[in-house]
DNA sequence: ACGATATAGTTTAATCCTAAAATATTTCAG
DNA sequence: CTGAAATATTTTAGGATTAAACTATATCGT
């Protein structure tokens, strides 16, 4: 030992601050989408993944096969099963034959389905807009710069750990 | 119909750009978080809800009971009987019963939990440090303030609304 | 002491979610 | 053409999650 250091050197009160900002970063998300979801669920009596589902159907008005729409919501394949299965039974969605390849099939949204994302679509983005009514169009930039930082970080350290 | 009105009114745009903050913010944090479990599966064979539960008994060592742990935890009563009961399996943590209240008990770290969580935690703040490498000091500071103004206003949303 | 109410916890039913195995079909090399 | 490999999807097994129902115990007013 040379010298005595210092207690909390500079790159350790970093990563604690980083460690905060994580937990952080979750509770927010975590108490948003609850949010979200309680909405949903009271008003609609639906769902965020089926919500989601119904998004990238709308998007697609061609329709998706299974693949396509578990690569879009970034979930498995096996999960895209039952929430669309449930969204069949509802009316909201039908899977329609692919021809030419009896592998697959398509998912379209119905009439029923349509109207029904409009409806929600609309009202969520009025309680989007109001749980982040507190922050300017400058802090939304600064935000999203910010966070797209951090997930690209995520997004590089997941492929080098073969995801 | 008086006069013939802009195409997209600033407080449209602002509301898509709140849309869009929100849709990135959820995709930060999962990936964050996918990126963790992932590895908490693969490199300790447990999930973030087990690390969760242990992570509350460590800053706890007088032990929990299992509704001052869903309380910290913000999850169902329900739902950490189960994580409870693995844990319990895999010998990291113990049932005590409560004198003096034969309904309550208290869930506490065994020796084993405690260095099993001590290695886990180290390893964490490692990941988390990584995956947040792309931030200075300064720019935790500003993702943190503007987290909490949007997590002040998720939580009086939801209380308005009855949860 | 007694009955109503509150509290602690588990169970149940439903959905979500993943990884891995299984099934069916297509493609492609030889 | 044929068999191997690739692709599209479902099924399975296990865990996480919630709300609501349920069991057991405690508390409190009268």
């Amino acid at each position: 030992m040379t010298q005595p250091r210092a207690r909390a050197p500079r790159r350790d009160i970093l990563s604690k601050q980083r460690l905060r900002l994580w937990l952080r970063l979750l509770k927010t998300s975590r108490d948003v989408e609850g949010n979200i979801r309680e909405r949903l669920r009271t008003q609609y009596d639906t769902t965020l993944p089926r919500f989601d589902v119904l998004a990238a159907l709308y998007r697609n008005d061609k329709g998706l096969k299974m693949s396509e729409l578990s690569g879009a919501l970034r979930v498995s394949n096996g999960n895209v099963t039952g929430i669309v299965d449930r969204l069949v039974t509802d009316g909201a969605v039908v899977r329609v034959a692919v021809p030419g390849d009896r592998r697959a099939q398509l998912v379209r949204l119905t009439k029923k389905g349509m109207s029904e994302f409009e409806t929600m679509a609309a009202e969520h983005e009025t309680w989007v807009n109001g749980i982040f009514a507190g922050l300017t169009a400058d802090d939304c930039d600064r935000l999203m710069a910010l966070l797209e930082v951090v997930d690209d970080s995520a997004a590089a350290a997941s492929s080098r750990n073969g995801e």
